[in-house]
Formats: C-alpha cells, sequence, structure tokens
DNA sequence: TATAGTGTTATCGG
DNA sequence: ACCGATAACACTAT
C-alpha cells in the first residue's frame, strides 16, 4: 500500500513510459474511483491528447495533458491517487508492462484485468492502468493540491517546525495530517518515531527543539531509505510490528497501541 | 465468520 | 472557527 515511496515510483514509471503517447480511449466508468466526474466526463477531456509531464507532492500525483490537434491551450491536469491498494501499470505496444510497484501483486499476471479501475488506451495500441482492489483511491481532473502542507521529501527545518508548532494533537497524528506534512504514512510514521526514539502518543507541544530536529533528520533519513529500498515495507522497524516483535535496537518487545486512529508499533524501553 | 488494514474525508463534539 | 477524534468508504486476507 503506497505512501511517498510507492507514489514515486509510480510517478517515474509515468514519466518514462507513458508521456508523449496520444490518448485515443479512457476507460473512465468506474464511479468510485472517478468521483466526482460522471462517466465520459474524463474521456472526452482527455481524448487525443497527450501526458506531457508526471508531478507528485506527497502521496497525490498529477499529470499534465497537452492541446489537441490543432490547438494551444493545454488540457486539464489529471490527478491520480492510489488510496490504500492503487498501482499504476504501463503497457507497451507489445504488451510488455512496466509496474509500478509490486507492493500489491497477488499473484499478478501481465494483462489482468481484474481490480482495473481506470485506463487510457494509446494510439501505439498500450495502455496506462490503475489497478486498486480496495477503490479508496481516485482519478479526477483539475486536482486541489494546494491543501497539500509540503512533501516529506523536500520540507525545510522551518516549515517542519512550523507543521508541528499548532494544537496538541500526539506528533503522530501531525506527522499523519497530510496538511501538515504530504506524504507520511502509516508505516513510515511508525519508522521514524523509532528511529527518533520519541513516542507516538506524545503531544507536539511537549516536543524539544532537539526532539523536533532528530524527528526532520529521521524523515529525511527514512524517505530516503524507502525510496532505495523499494517501499515502506523495506524499512528496518517494519517487520517487528507484529505480536512478539522486539525492537532490532534494543530487543525489548514492540508494543501495540491507537494513535491518530492509525495501529502504531513502538519499543516499549526507547519510546515509552 | 469476524476483524484488521501502508489512506482520505465528512461529521461530530469540545 | 479551530482542533482533535471517530466513522465511513470498498474490498481482501487472515
Amino acid at each position: 500500500m503506497p505512501e511517498l515511496p510507492e507514489v514515486e515510483s509510480a510517478r517515474s514509471v509515468i514519466a518514462r513510459v507513458a508521456l508523449g503517447r496520444v490518448i485515443v480511449d479512457v476507460d473512465d466508468t468506474d464511479t468510485y474511483e472517478c468521483r466526482p466526474h460522471r462517466p465520459g466526463e474524463i474521456r472526452t477531456a482527455l481524448l487525443g491528447r497527450t501526458l506531457t509531464d508526471a508531478h507528485r507532492r506527497g502521496k497525490s500525483m498529477w499529470c499534465d495533458t497537452s492541446p489537441v490537434n490543432g490547438s494551444a491551450v493545454a488540457g486539464p491536469p489529471l490527478g491520480i491517487h492510489l488510496g490504500m491498494s492503487g498501482k499504476i501499470v504501463v503497457a507497451a505496444s507489445d504488451g510488455t508492462e512496466t509496474d509500478g510497484g509490486d507492493y500489491w501483486d497477488r499473484g499478478r499476471q501481465p494483462g489482468d484485468r481484474r481490480y482495473l479501475r481506470f485506463s487510457l488506451t494509446f494510439d501505439d495500441g498500450g495502455s496506462m492502468a490503475l489497478i486498486d482492489p480496495r477503490r479508496l483511491g481516485r482519478v479526477r481532473l483539475d486536482p486541489l493540491i494546494d491543501r497539500l502542507g509540503p512533501d516529506a521529501g523536500l520540507i525545510t527545518p522551518s516549515q517542519f517546525r512550523a507543521a508541528l508548532a499548532r494544537g496538541s494533537a500526539p506528533v503522530k497524528a501531525r506527522l499523519l495530517d497530510q496538511e501538515s506534512i504530504a506524504g507520511i504514512g502509516n508505516l513510515l510514521a511508525d519508522q521514524i518515531l523509532w528511529q527518533a526514539r520519541i513516542s507516538p502518543g506524545r503531544s507536539v507541544q511537549d516536543l524539544s527543539a532537539d526532539d523536533i530536529s532528530r524527528l526532520l533528520r529521521a524523515v529525511r533519513q527514512a524517505i530516503r531509505a524507502a525510496v532505495a529500498g523499494g517501499g515502506v515495507h523495506t524499512l528496518s522497524v517494519v517487520p517487528f510490528r507484529k505480536p512478539g516483535g522486539r525492537c532490532p535496537r534494543d530487543n525489548a518487545p514492540m508494543v501495540r497501541s491507537t494513535v491518530g486512529g492509525r495501529t502504531t508499533w513502538r519499543c516499549s524501553r526507547e519510546q515509552p
């Protein structure tokens, strides 16, 4: 399930193999995935255009679209959110697939149409599809990205301090708040707090300047590690988020709780 | 069969 | 109005 690193991998697949191919068909008939659009609305808006660039902020992606032939006006940006279970698969003209992530494979074979919720067909016979079993992903035109906070991988120290400055929420809840910082999901948050040795339930107003700087270092390091490793499931503490799990640093039991409405695992000794 | 889950958002109460 | 907590969403896996 996608957090910032998985979404970045999907974005980079789109940028590498989907740009510049003319869209000749669009399947936007899934009324869940394509809310708030009516079936056909996205199709009409995109036919005859190409994707010209692929962007990302936090877990949200959007693609710029070209003018149609004979016009100078670009098309509407196409927003894509992977939700809990989405992934992007791009097919070449010969059917060869480039998969934007293998975190939800379930033995999927190339060409498998199960869970296909949205797709573009290109004039070369290839396609770009959103595969999303749980249907919590979204595809929409003109996505609102202004409401997102700074991308977690690019956030500056002063932006980070500002994100933690107000209110009294548990620090983990704030890390998960996409309007404060964009891109951190449940596993990344647990890894970051574990690395910084900060208890997830501590209020943001109790954090010292030193806590905050350790936290920002952990944000950067965890994101770098997850992008390099191929996803958040490769983060070092993730395998120990289970009953009987022990902290890989001090061997103390990992304990489970709920913070910010999400399942939370922490080291019982280092994150009391 | 019942429950949890790598995300977002509407809604409710303080 | 702001902030935080919770339920709901849709579906699969355990």
